[in-house]
DNA sequence: GCCGTTTTCGGCCCGACTGTTTTCAGTCG
């Protein structure tokens, strides 16, 4: 089994916390934690990175000790910092540091006084209420410990986005009633727009702070208040939710907005730029000594460190802070940027209206053109069209399309790709459609090499011209099939096909990095909504959020062409 | 352990809240 990036990165994970339990050199440990979240968000992998002799020292944040290990980890699978480390600390103890409140000094006493190295015993010793009298514990300590242990493996974990809106909007409905609050807004990952949120962090505006967090906390959806402050609070809400909640003054907003956004490493990037200019950049504000220079807008923070705004989705630290310096910032697309939906499905398949009603809801989105795209026969459970039932659909599509005002069908299908790689409908019947969407949707357990020699060869069939869903991963559910996406990129701009962004919100792949590496090939990104009902239109604001994550502008997006622009496109497989 | 429009050494983002402490360490974001 070849060492993925991911590997490598829980090794220096791992190291970092042993490192960390030990006592070490914060610096040292905020390396390996870096490292390993650099490899994480890189879009290419290091393996082959190592085995073609690049220079692993050019990723920023790797120096030549860090590249040394992990090449070492690449060739062997091991590295010796770590065994050495297991020599002097259990490998299960840190485990430990996943308990909120038991961070490495904490884990390190209780280790060193009572030999507590697993969960089980820490939950024995909780019990015996051996933990109160430890030196820097107490008996709320104990407490405190032993609900998390309660709550661990509770099963809360990340949220979707669209299952976070279901807990946001109410909330904000909420605050924006409280008397004192002027403005509220949502921060953090959701700014961001990951695909998944581990908390919401809401930012408010106002004056009064103490009474604005007290009716905060008297949220009628929220279980129990974590911490309160009066400037922060952190709420569990009813199912598990995490909230946390920081009023600041009003010519604070920028500033404040800009440090909850994130990311961590994106902000830890621009207060150094700050520090080099003399500056001290907080949530309140850029400080030069005592004077406050800018934070009223996070325009004004960029600009105190010579930059220009940059989008929130792009605040990773992964190059765009030297884009901006450079002026090369891309301009992202917008959802209405859209004209049009490449993928959707009706009730001839598994969808559940009608064609006329999926058009003209998509008319109502803003769109120009809808693609109707049903699922082949061999998707038996989904109602999957055989020749016959396509070519009935094509003709009723041609005489709707005669009556339609403002909207234009196209005629689709999302034919199953076949484990040897062949297509589930013959070419003659798929030449006949206006646009061809494959996709996989069986045997997912192949191996890398299998599944990509498989999705290469859909791909050269004539007609071929979408890969929805490329990595076929349910967020939280299901885990992407083995494929080198690299590959289907290359093979991509080859073929004159394209790459879908599905905007089913527990979908959303391609993945940003993914996106990025379509956009720097040249191969244009679909942003499909796959809807199977009118409702399913809300849901490209989803894609366009990961878009924007994948530093995609207008331009490397199909559907924002015209439908005039869009038709040559489609013809370049055939 | 990384890094360099003053640096190859000496820095490394910054503040809120909690609990245990009697002035602050630990944790978190």
């Amino acid at each position: 089994m070849p060492i993925r990036n991911a590997d490598i990165a829980a090794i220096l994970e791992e190291i970092a916390d042993l490192l960390e339990i030990d006592g070490a050199n914060v610096f040292r440990i905020r390396a390996y934690h870096n490292a390993a979240r650099i490899l994480k968000e890189l879009g290419q992998d290091v393996r082959t990175m190592v085995e073609k002799g690049e220079d692993l020292t050019r990723l920023p944040g790797i120096g030549a000790d860090l590249a040394g290990k992990i090449k070492e980890i690449v060739d062997t699978g091991r590295c010796k910092v770590l065994d050495d480390l297991h020599k002097r600390l259990p490998p299960a103890i840190v485990e430990l540091l996943r308990i909120p409140g038991l961070g490495p000094k904490r884990v390190r006493v209780l280790y060193r006084e009572l030999g507590i190295q697993t969960l089980e015993q820490l939950r024995r010793a909780v019990r015996e209420h051996r933990i109160r009298s430890l030196p820097g514990f107490g008996e709320k300590t104990e407490m405190h410990i032993a609900d998390a242990l309660e709550a661990h493996g509770g099963g809360v974990g990340r949220y979707t986005r669209v299952a976070a809106d279901q807990y946001a909007a109410p909330l904000l409905d909420y605050l924006n009633t409280v008397p004192g609050i002027d403005k509220v807004v949502i921060a953090g990952s959701y700014r961001r727009a990951k695909e998944t949120v581990g908390d919401l962090d809401i930012l408010a505006t106002g004056s009064s702070e103490g009474l604005v967090m007290q009716r905060f906390v008297e949220y009628d959806d929220v279980e129990e208040i974590l911490s309160q402050g009066p400037t922060r609070a952190s709420v569990l809400l009813r199912g598990g939710l995490q909230v946390d909640f920081r009023v600041v003054p009003k010519e604070s907003y920028g500033a404040a907005l800009h440090y909850f956004t994130g990311s961590k490493a994106h902000n830890i990037a621009i207060r150094r730029l700050g520090q080099e200019r003399g500056l001290k950049i907080n949530e309140y504000g850029v400080f030069r000594g005592d004077k406050r220079v800018a934070g009223d807008t996070e325009e004004s923070v960029f600009a105190s460190v010579g930059l220009p705004f940059i989008p929130a989705e792009l605040r990773e630290d992964q190059g765009e802070i030297e884009a901006a310096k450079a002026g090369y910032l891309p301009k992202l697309v917008e959802l209405s940027d859209l004209k049009g939906d490449l993928h959707a499905h009706t009730k001839a398949s598994d969808g559940h209206n009608t064609i006329l009603e999926m058009a003209q809801a998509a008319k109502s989105h803003g769109l120009q053109y809808l693609a109707i795209t049903e699922h082949s026969r061999r998707l038996t459970v989904a109602h999957g069209l055989d020749p016959v039932r396509l070519l009935k659909q094509i003709d009723e599509i041609d005489k709707l399309n005669e009556t339609l005002d403002g909207i234009v069908l196209l005629k689709g299908i999302e034919v199953d790709i076949l484990e040897d790689g062949s297509l589930d409908l013959p070419d003659d019947v798929l030449g006949r459609l206006d646009i061809v969407v494959g996709a996989v949707h069986s045997r997912f357990g192949l191996s890398r090499i299998k599944q990509t020699e498989r999705i290469l060869r859909a791909m050269d069939r004539p007609y071929f011209n979408i890969l929805a869903h490329p990595s076929g991963r349910l967020i939280g559910r299901r885990e992407p099939y083995e494929v080198d996406m690299s590959r289907i990129i290359r093979k991509a701009k080859e073929r004159g096909c394209f790459l879908e962004l599905n905007a089913n919100p527990e979908r959303l792949d391609l993945v940003d990095s993914h996106c990025r590496m379509a956009r720097e090939e040249g191969v244009l990104v679909s942003l499909n909504s796959d809807a199977h009902s009118i409702l399913d239109f809300r849901n490209l604001r989803y894609a366009v959020g990961q878009a924007r994550r994948g530093w995609l502008e207008p331009g490397d997006v199909l559907n924002t062409r015209s439908l005039k622009e869009l038709r040559p496109l489609l013809c370049g497989t055939r």
